[in-house]
DNA sequence: AATTCATTTCATTTTGAATTGAACCAGCTT
DNA sequence: AAGCTGGTTCAATTCAAAATGAAATGAATT
């Protein structure tokens, strides 16, 4: 439960289809957006992304110009609520930019693929918080400690110690992730 | 989105605290477990473990003897089912284990801490899994580019191609994970 | 300065996961 | 075999996250 790694993966059922709207453009385009769409939709799970939003992403990476919102709107069964939310939550989140086409007042939207550094901001700024969190309760745990019989006050703090170990070894993996990603396509 | 480290963190918040009911117990003992508890609250969400599952966890973590159904259903605010149900999900973790005393006729649990294997079990069973799916998918998409502009389709597959070397990467990293937890105290 | 169009905000509704609790089951005891 | 004890199951409920949609905003346009 400690979670050392702080990796989620959630059981990822058999997907339920990208809700993409035809609307008179050639069928194979259709369908590889949506196994796209699809494929995003699964992923979502996994960075604790709500679906709309995976969606809505989906539909960026798999259109080759960029989108304007209302094209999305048109694309998705979705109100324009949730895509407005939805694409502030990617903006935020650095997975899209956008394409400023001086020309036309809506804003377009593409992919965007330094995907190195949204990974990065993510490490830094939800995990490392995370932890540093957990150290700083754990340590205090550590000293209050209440009097007990000293056999179970002993297993106690050898619990304690490993469980702060793991925190070490969590930490310890997030530098070598950065580095890692240094050599990355983004 | 695609995830590739697939590391999740939930907000977070002030935490809810643990729910532990005193019964004539030492103040300091109690509020030493009611901490423990929090600590493991706050981690519940980065592992998307249940809260529920999360405190039972940190009753068993906390007390220094292995502690009985009939114990956690009388420190805590919950229902049998859902004691029954998350201690069901804790042993097929492996996260706590049962501790046969062969004397009485309730069963005791206690933390496993072999917590590498827990590690390793999630990590190769979920994990895994979810990268094997994608990669599979993230193929056929390939093969399935419909055709286009082929300026348009030059686009699509080089960002499939960088979808592509994010998932290798992922994959990567897990037997450099698996390594590392070699070596840890659990 | 009024109108329109593109987007945002936020109170309400929907949806789905977590939790409950009553019925059920298994093994023991009398 | 009837009654207990200790636990499990699962349909119904509760609750929080997500989605909606109508009203607010605000920039461009006339």
């Amino acid at each position: 439960m400690v979670s050392p790694f702080s990796l989620t993966v959630r059981p990822a059922g058999p997907v339920a289809s990208g809700v993409v709207r035809a609307a008179g453009r050639p069928a194979d385009v259709v369908s590889f957006e949506a196994s796209l769409v699809d494929f995003f939709v699964e992923s979502a799970g996994v960075l604790g992304v709500p679906k709309s939003v995976a969606i809505i992403y989906g539909n960026v990476f798999a259109s080759p110009q960029p989108v304007s919102f209302a094209e999305i709107e048109a694309r998705l069964d979705l109100s324009k609520g949730s895509i407005s939310q939805g694409l502030r939550l990617l903006r935020e989140m650095g997975a899209i930019k956008e394409v400023s086409t001086a020309a036309d007042k809506s804003e377009l939207f593409a992919p965007d693929m330094e995907m190195r550094r949204l990974i990065q901001r993510f490490l830094e700024q939800r995990l490392r918080q995370q932890l540093d969190a957990g150290k700083t309760r754990l340590m205090a745990l550590q000293r209050n400690l209440p009097p007990l019989p000293k056999e179970y006050s002993a297993k106690l703090r050898g619990r304690l110690k490993q469980l702060q170990a793991w925190h070490e070894k969590t930490r310890a993996l997030l530098p070598l992730a950065r580095t890692f990603l240094k050599h990355s396509p983004g």
